[in-house]
DNA sequence: CAAGGTAGTATCCTATAGGAAACTACTTCC
DNA sequence: GGAAGTAGTTTCCTATAGGATACTACCTTG
């Protein structure tokens, strides 16, 4: 009896892996849940508003975590017509369908910590 | 008027990106989510199984990524008392309680491939 | 005209994530 | 006894993610 793959390697689960990379790809490095997650929240912020907001990031990573998810279409930058110029951060239609995941994320998030200081069953 | 926060600086929004990062921490590096995805679907999975369910990945990440997981008690390694040893990986029930997560990952990643490829709506 | 706000860029530097390949150690099959 | 399977470990190397800092450029306010 030829060994056969453990899992499936129907065309469900190759697409399965294939999705959680995707997404991966586009949400990758260390601060564009927290930006999106933010964003989420403040609905529209200004980049300074978003430097305040996302703890520790810099400026030269915020600038290049925007400019990543405007590219993916997750958010929309628009420059606004004022004395001093502002820009305006926003989630687009598109991005508002990754609230679903970022909640899940938080969520589970909350629960961990609790698992660990909550209750120490280890 | 000063000038204040323009999100919200109450508690629950810093809760919120203290999550954010607590999963982000936990589940952190390029293959967890598929370790963790591909014993979702696959119960019980030996350590040569998941290197080839695993697109990609190579025999030491795999054992560190593994050692992570079991530390957070998201795994289980259970060594078989087999002829020659086996040993069987699997979730723990906290580790179950990624699913939601990892599906929901999934499922924004196959639709953002349908966005893609599906309709040039560009 | 200096200070402070807006929104970034540019430069330099380093820690580390992660890949490739070789190696251990034990067992069973042919 | 060599090949092939189990489950890893070790070493070496490099690309890059990301931090710190300084800088541009424009406008407003005192």
């Amino acid at each position: 009896m030829k060994k056969k793959a453990v899992v499936n390697n129907t065309p469900v689960c190759q697409v399965r892996m294939q999705a959680i990379s995707d997404t991966m790809s586009v949400l990758s490095g260390k601060w564009k849940f927290h930006i999106l997650g933010t964003l989420i929240e403040g609905n529209k912020l200004g980049f300074m508003d978003l430097l305040r907001e996302v703890n520790g990031i810099g400026t030269k990573m915020l600038s290049k975590e925007l400019q990543d998810l405007e590219m993916n279409h997750l958010i929309n930058r628009n420059v606004m017509n004022t004395k001093p110029i502002t820009v305006e951060y926003s989630l687009t239609e598109y991005g508002k369908t990754l609230a679903p995941l970022i909640d899940e994320l938080a969520k589970w998030g909350v629960q961990y910590r609790q698992s660990i200081y909550g209750l120490e069953r280890d």
